[in-house]
DNA sequence: TAAGTGCGTCGTT
DNA sequence: AACGACGCACTTA
């Protein structure tokens, strides 16, 4: 993680669930953020002279996130810019965008697949620092034994996101 | 069974 | 040196 990719702008996307937020840098889309009260966007001015190479990343992404949210999945993905993670958590990443839709894992699967089967835990801070959550799934991560595990983003949405994908989460899947 | 405690482990700060 | 989006063994009730 030597150079972070510069932030060039935020977007807004609006869902049924409430006003996500873009940021893309040169490279791409570098960080998605849940509905946030007081989440700052780009001016209207400002938006008028975005990149045609981001502008046209933000629709993919606009139309990703909406296909999720209406339970199916994405036909495309924008480019992702996750120069901002360690090694080991790029590894992580990359081993959740293999998780399809509807699908899950549990975090000692994730150690596995990345050949650091100890190192549950810290694939457990890795999901956490997933800059960009829904579209890399670390919500399609569960812990063992039918336990929900965390979620940075509040356990509610990793609820909401699960259902979209045709996942009980309750009864059969528990708090933990 | 269900719920709680303790501890090993390892990447990150 | 301390802290977790874990997992497992073990103890209680």
């Amino acid at each position: 993680m030597k150079h972070a990719s510069e932030v060039i702008l935020k977007l807004p996307i609006q869902t049924e669930l409430g006003v996500f937020r873009a940021s893309y840098s040169e490279a791409g889309l570098a960080a998605l953020d849940f509905p946030d009260k007081d989440a700052r966007y780009e001016t209207p001015e400002l938006s008028a002279r975005v990149p045609k190479s981001i502008s046209a990343w933000h629709e993919i992404t606009r139309a990703a996130l909406s296909s999720i949210l209406t339970g199916h999945a994405p036909k495309r993905l924008p480019p992702f810019d996750l120069s901002a993670g360690t090694e080991f958590q790029q590894h992580v990443w990359k081993a959740l965008q293999e998780i399809a839709f509807g699908e899950t894992r549990t975090y000692a699967e994730i150690a596995n697949l990345i050949n650091n089967p100890r190192a549950v835990r810290a694939v457990g801070g890795a999901c956490g620092a997933n800059p960009i959550p829904v579209l890399i799934p670390c919500h399609r991560v569960l812990a063992s034994k039918n336990k929900l595990g965390g979620f940075s983003g509040g356990l509610n949405w990793k609820r909401i996101l699960l259902e979209c994908e045709g996942r009980q989460t309750w009864g059969a899947l528990r708090d933990g």
